[in-house]
DNA sequence: ATTCTTATTCTACAAGTGTAGTACGACGAC
DNA sequence: GTCGTCGTACTACACTTGTAGAATAAGAAT
């Protein structure tokens, strides 16, 4: 139940499917045009990502007349948690403490905002502020 | 001062990393014994990973009669902050409160231990327990 | 000196990634 | 119907990474 194979993806590829997480199932003019916007891409660029991805299974296309539309396979939880295991794992010592650490140490975090954290998610937020 | 290009390493060259930073200047001989040990690599393969580092300026080659000896030119300090700065801006829209957030809720960490680690940080414990 | 051992250097090759041009087919406009 | 447009599919190419064999040079051994 839940077999997410290896979501390691690089900066681009998030970005791709940054657009999918935020609109659901979109054509590929329509990333294309998110995308060249942001970073200047191609749109033939953007469909040979979208190709790509799907041959690797996170995301899935549907087609409709002419037109793919494309929709994650993956969320980003999932990205999320494989990609932070594997860096926790190569980097901390498979310690997340250490990463926590880490982050107060090199004052990407305050030290108060982790009690902040916690209880916002203590009470149930589920984001922000 | 400090200006870490961009020091984002994979898995592999991690590893070859960690050799480095715990040993000190080290021979292409005792990292590829090291390496070969952990992961079977042959020792020509260590070779052609060292100098690929070298050639991105990570790591510094001494010539010793026929062998080389390579030193670190990045802590692992260096690495760890690189990779997590990018992690963040990826993933958690530049936000670290949303990464630990993360971490607690996917369980990598306990609510309870962000308090723990907070004390050891400010205590000034380096390390551990 | 001749041979054996080693370490380094070169070359190689398959994947994967970033980037995009070209070719082709279907649709819509006239 | 014919032509232009738009979208997809295919091809291409430079770089990086993981992996390692082959060639070579330098020292050690006898």
């Amino acid at each position: 139940m839940g077999k997410q194979p290896d979501v390691t993806l690089s900066e681009l590829q998030i970005a791709l499917m940054r657009v999918l997480w935020q609109r659901g199932e979109t054509s590929t003019s329509d990333v294309a045009e998110q995308l060249g916007a942001e970073r200047g891409l191609k749109h033939t660029t953007v469909a040979t990502l979208l190709t790509r991805l799907e041959k690797r299974g996170v995301v899935a296309q549907r087609r409709d007349g002419r037109q793919l539309f494309y929709r994650a396979l993956v969320d980003e939880t999932d990205v999320r948690r494989s990609m932070v295991a594997d860096l926790i794992g190569a980097l901390f010592a498979g310690d997340a403490q250490q990463l926590v650490a880490h982050l107060v140490q090199e004052s990407e975090i305050a030290p108060g905002d982790l009690a902040k954290v916690k209880r916002r998610l203590a009470r149930g937020d589920r984001d922000a502020k």
